[in-house]
DNA sequence: TTTGATAATTAGGCTAGCCTAATGCCCTGT
DNA sequence: ACAGGGCATTAGGCTAGCCTAATTATCAAA
C-alpha cells in the first residue's frame, strides 16, 4: 500500500547514507537526533541537515518531528545497519587480511563502505570465518540485519577495586587508537580497577601481567568495559 | 610556470576519473579521442562531454582541439595510468584472492577504483606478488605510471597455419567471458590457426591438448595474441 | 509572563554533472 | 564551388548537496 515500498526504490547516494548512519549513532539509547548533532558530526550546516531531513522524511527513511529531531524508521534502521556491517566487515578485512593498522582502518573503510556490493562484503566476512566484533570491539551487524546490544561501562565511570573486561574501544582517532595499543589496551584484556585520582583526574589499572596504566580521562570515557562478574 | 603544477590540486572526482579513463583507451593508436565516442563509451550525451572537455582542458588534464578531439596531456595521462592499475589490481585481487569469477570483476572494480586509496592498492599489489597482468591478461601499469605496450593481433586476423600465444582478452561482458572459460579460451593458451571460412566466418584452432574450438568472428576479434615466432 | 538565548528552519544562491533543443562547423559528393 | 549530412558546440534547464543570511520556534530564567 505503501508507495515508498512498491516502487523500485533508488539506490542510497553517499550523502544519504551518512546521513543515515549518523542518526543511528546518534539515537543510541532511542532518543532524537538532533539537526546540530548531525551537522557536527557530518561536518556540514545546520541548514544543509534540515534540507536533507525533509528529504529523507518524504522517502520514508526518518521520522521527522520539526524543531525536536529524527529517528530511524525500520527501513532507515535497515539501511544504517546494511552500512555499518559494511564499515566494520571492512575494517576487519583490512586489518586481519592486508595488515593494516587499527588506528588507519576508518578513513579507509568510511570511503570503501559506498562503493562496496553485498557480494564482495559477504565473501570477505567468510573469508575473515565471520566475524561478530571489529579491529576496536564494535560489534558486527548480521547480514539480515541484527546488531548485539552490549550494557557497557566506561572505564572511568568503574569503581575502584572491580574488575573489568576491556570490550570496545569507542574511539577512530589513529593517534589515540596507537597509544592505546602501545599501553596494551586492545579490546579482550582484563583489567582492574586499583585507584583514580579525584577531580576528573586518571584510574589506574592493573593487566593481566600485574603491571599497571595510568589512563586519563579523557582516554578511559573511550574504553567501553564490561564488568567482571561475581564479585 | 604553470599555476596548475603549482597549486595543491584538488582530488579529481569520480566522473573525471570516467573521462580520462575513457580518453586514454580511445587514443590507444594515438590519435584523437572524439566527442561522440566518449559520449557513447560513458553513456552520456554527446553535450555533455563536450562541456566536460572544456573544464579539463582548463585544468590542464587533456588538449582539446575543437571539432577534432582530444588527447591527454602528461599530467592526465598519468591519473588515467593510475586509475587504470587501480582497476587492474582490484580485478586481479578479486579473482585471486576473493573467489571472483574473471566475468564478474569488472563492475565490481569499475565502483571501487574511485574509493580506494593509493595504500590499499600497494597492499593488494604485495599480496598478489605484484602482477604484471590482469585477469584477462591486460598489463598493469606500474605504480611510477608505465605500461607494457605489446603488439598484438586478433585471433580474426591471424593467418591459418600460425601458431600463437593468446595473451589477452579484450572484453568485460560477463556471458562472453565465462563462455571462454568454458571453451579453454584465456590468457595463457596456446592456439594453432587450423582454418578460417570465408566470410567473416569462423576461425578453427587447435588447443595444446589436440582439440579444436570453432570462434566467432565476434569472439576472435577479442582474442588477443602474439605470434609464436619462428615460424 | 515576558524575554532572550539557542536551535531549527526558510530563503536564496552556488557548483558539478547531467539533459534536450538549437545552432554552428566541417567535409564529402556532386 | 557549394549543399547537405553528420558531428560538435552553445544555450538553457534540472537535481543533489552544499553554503550564508534571515527568520521563526522553543524553553528556561527573571
Amino acid at each position: 500500500m505503501n508507495a515508498a515500498i512498491r516502487s523500485p526504490q533508488p539506490p542510497l547516494t553517499r550523502s544519504v547514507e551518512d546521513y543515515l548512519k549518523s542518526v543511528f549513532h546518534l539515537t543510541g539509547q532511542g532518543g532524537f537526533a538532533t539537526t546540530s548533532d548531525i551537522a557536527e558530526m557530518l561536518e556540514v550546516a545546520p541548514p544543509s541537515v534540515s534540507g536533507m531531513m525533509k528529504r529523507l522524511s518524504e522517502t520514508g527513511l526518518i521520522e521527522h518531528v520539526p524543531y525536536r529531531g529524527v529517528q530511524l524508521t525500520a527501513q532507515g534502521r535497515r539501511a544504517a545497519l546494511q552500512m555499518i556491517r559494511r564499515h566494520r566487515i571492512l575494517e576487519s578485512y583490512l586489518t586481519g587480511k592486508l595488515g593494516y593498522d587499527w588506528g588507519d582502518v576508518h578513513v579507509e573503510a568510511e570511503r570503501l563502505e559506498h562503493a562496496v556490493s553485498e557480494k564482495l562484503i559477504e565473501r570477505m566476512a567468510d573469508a575473515l570465518g565471520e566475524p561478530r566484533y571489529d579491529p576496536h570491539g564494535a560489534p558486527i551487524p548480521t547480514a539480515a540485519g541484527e546488531i548485539e546490544e552490549a550494557e557497557l561501562v566506561t572505564l572511568a565511570e568503574t569503581a575502584v577495586g572491580r574488575g573489568v573486561l576491556l570490550q570496545e574501544v569507542g574511539d577512530e582517532n589513529p593517534a589515540r587508537l596507537h597509544y592505546l595499543a602501545e599501553q596494551g589496551l586492545r579490546p579482550g584484556v582484563e583489567l582492574t580497577v586499583v585507584d583514580r585520582q579525584p577531580f576528573n583526574g586518571p584510574t589506574i589499572v592493573r593487566m593481566a601481567d600485574g603491571t599497571t596504566r595510568v589512563v586519563g580521562q579523557e582516554l578511559a570515557l573511550l574504553l567501553l568495559c564490561r564488568p567482571v562478574d561475581g564479585e
